[in-house]
This record gives structure tokens, C-alpha cells and sequence, in this order.
DNA sequence: GTCTATAAGAGGATAGAC
DNA sequence: GTCTATCCTCTTATAGAC
């Protein structure tokens, strides 16, 4: 899977810019684990934020591209079994790779000043594709009256995208994955509780 | 409050380490801010380090001081009244000063490379108090069998300091303080389902 | 593509004057 | 206590050889 030199960059750069985060990661590290010399980085990026922000968007896209490629999405299922099938599809995607997960929470919560403005803009690019996917379901629950709308579609879409990254979270902070029951009972409880109150 | 060159140094310095992190920050940051060289810091403090430490050190020692001199938790009350005590207060106490908490948070999840075996170590010792006060409540439960014992101490210990732990996260991460009426329904909901559940 | 060499600057920390 | 001056190291990035 790993195999030329801009893979090794980009996996190792990855571990790094993760673990030990974006400044204090340095391009001498990087490649000195990828086995070159500085100065062979720059032939792969223009700079060391180039190499942050392709790693970063190439995290992003591969799980929105995740998202959009669930297949019951696209049938003509109930659009309440569409919500618990995306909640368990991203559960599941997230389980798989938690350090991917924990790269997009770290650069969230805590972003370096330099780079602030660039994180925030794609930061907002890419959840804005998030709450695309989820809108659209929405809506389609609205439409057939399966959510009563007694509250604002842009409300029910908040309430879900926040479910959603609050069991993403737990599970990066705790490190345990959820299991397949807790999933059906967490959906059952968030379902009654927060999506068909009045 | 902040009188005096050594308390300007600690606050600014909290403030940058908490929003740059501890590698980005550097003295002569913290320094200008503060109105004077970097020079002058190193009449306060040996190192970067040092001052980092009697930060973090200081800000631990201010929670569990707190959860210490809670009155509820010495008076001859029933000890379940006493754990729901612990938490209303605790949400209280972080609610009031999110930026120590998300403070806490980022060394723990996102530990320098560079103190990362110190940090470490103290954050064994000032967690290992909190459980020392959590720990005394849940014992008396167990002895007084308002809880049924039908797991370890230990596990008791760990879920409620897990719960408490959780919904400071939550805070922090949705910058959404909890209300006194949720504190209830957050807690009773987790008495029912965890600690009392054989 | 990868190297050596090096520029240009930022960083932590110290010496010693006042 | 705070300053100026300075040391030494680390860092990003470039120039140009192979």
C-alpha cells in the first residue's frame, strides 16, 4: 500500500503532524523517518503547510466520499431507517480508523495560529458536505411526515451532525470502540428523546 | 486580581499555552505581551518548562482543592446524595472556568513529545486524588449497600469518573454550559442504567 | 529525484550592567 | 528586577551539483 516516496512522506507526516502536532513537527523529522534528506521533501510540496493541508483535505475527503457512497442512501427506504443506517455506517467507518478521526478533532479544537484562517475556511468546506448528506435525509423525513416538524430542519440537522461527533468523540478520548447493541440503543434513546419531542 | 510582573507572566502565559499550544508558544511571546524582555522571565522561572509546569500544576491543584472543600461530602448525609453532589458541583466549578478545563483536556489528549513523561506523571498524580475523593463516597455506598456491589469498587469508581469526565468534554467541545435541570435528568438517567444495574 | 551546502531567521537560555 | 547583548541550536526553505 505504502510503496514511493510521497506515500512514505504523506503516511509519515501523518503520524506525526498527529501525534506530535503541526509546529512542532519538523520536515527534518518527517524524512528523516522516510529515509531522505530534507531538501527532497520540497520536491513533493512547496512547503511544509502544503504537505499539512493535502494530508488534511485527503482525510476529509476519504470519509465524505464514505458518506456518499452508502448504498441504502440512494434506495427508496424509510428515511428514519436512512438516519440510523448513516449513524451506524459513520460508527463504523470512524471505529475502523479512530486516528483519522483524532487528526480532524486535534486541528478542530486546538488549530495552530499559523495556519488558522486555512483550517477554518476548509474546516467549514467539509462539514458543509457533511450536513449536505444528512440534510437531505432530513428533509425527506420532514417531507413524509416522519419527523413531525415541530421544530426547524436546520435544527434537526444540528441535532444529528452533533450526535453523530459526540459518540465520535467518546470514542477517540476513551479509545473504545462502540459495539453494534450500543449503537441501536443509543439510536433508540437519542431518536425518542431529542427527534420526536415537541 | 493580577497585580505584580509574576502574575501578568501566568496569565498570559496560561492564555497562550492553553490557545497556541506549549511548542508554539515561546518566551519572547509571552514576554511582549507581558511588557517586559525575555530576559526578565528567567528571574521568575529556570525554564519554559518550569513555568509550564507551575501552570499546570496550579490549575489541577485549584480543581481538586475545590472538590476537597465541598461540605456536602464531610456532613452525615446518604452517600447517593453525596455523588450527585460531586457532580452538580463539579459541572458547576468547570462551567465557571471552561478554559482551565479545555486546558487539561489539550495536555491530555495532545501531550508535547518534549514533557510528555512528566506530564504524564503528574497527571497519574492529580487523578489518582480525584479518585481518592470518588473513591471514599462510592466505599461508602457499597458499605451502607445503597449500591448492590454487584461489581467492584474499582469499576464503580471508574464509570463515575468517567461520567463526570464525559459531560466536562461535552462542555468544552459544544461550548455549551449544562443547566441545573439537566444535571438531574443526566444523572438519574445514568444511576438507573450504570451504577445500579447488576 | 535526491543530494550537499547554505542562507536567513526564530527559539531557548545566559552573562553581566544598571 | 529589568535591561542589552549575545550564544548556540534548530528550523524552513533555496541553489545548484549529480
Amino acid at each position: 500500500m505504502i510503496s514511493g516516496t510521497n506515500d512514505k512522506i504523506r503516511y509519515v507526516a501523518f503520524k506525526l503532524f498527529l501525534e506530535k502536532g503541526y509546529e512542532a513537527t519538523n520536515v527534518r523529522d518527517i524524512c528523516k523517518e522516510v529515509g531522505i534528506k530534507a531538501s527532497s521533501l520540497y520536491f513533493y510540496y512547496q512547503s511544509k503547510q502544503e504537505l499539512f493541508f493535502s494530508i488534511y483535505d485527503e482525510v476529509w475527503n476519504d470519509k465524505i466520499r464514505f458518506l456518499e457512497s452508502i448504498e441504502e442512501l440512494r434506495q427508496d427506504i424509510s428515511p428514519d431507517i436512512k438516519l440510523i443506517t448513516l449513524f451506524k455506517k459513520t460508527v463504523e467507518y470512524c471505529s475502523n480508523d479512530l486516528a483519522k478521526q483524532k487528526f480532524l478533532l486535534r486541528y478542530h479544537l486546538f488549530p495552530p495560529q499559523e495556519i488558522i484562517k486555512i483550517l477554518r475556511e476548509k474546516y467549514k468546506f467539509w462539514t458543509d458536505k457533511e450536513s449536505g448528506i444528512v440534510s437531505d435525509i432530513i428533509q425527506e423525513c420532514v417531507d413524509k411526515k416522519v419527523l413531525r416538524c415541530s421544530r426547524s430542519t436546520t435544527d434537526y440537522i444540528k441535532d444529528y451532525i452533533k450526535f453523530i461527533n459526540f459518540h465520535i468523540t467518546e470514542m477517540i478520548i476513551s479509545n473504545i470502540k462502540i459495539s453494534s447493541n450500543e449503537i441501536y440503543s443509543l439510536w433508540f434513546s437519542f431518536w425518542n428523546s431529542n427527534l420526536l419531542k415537541q
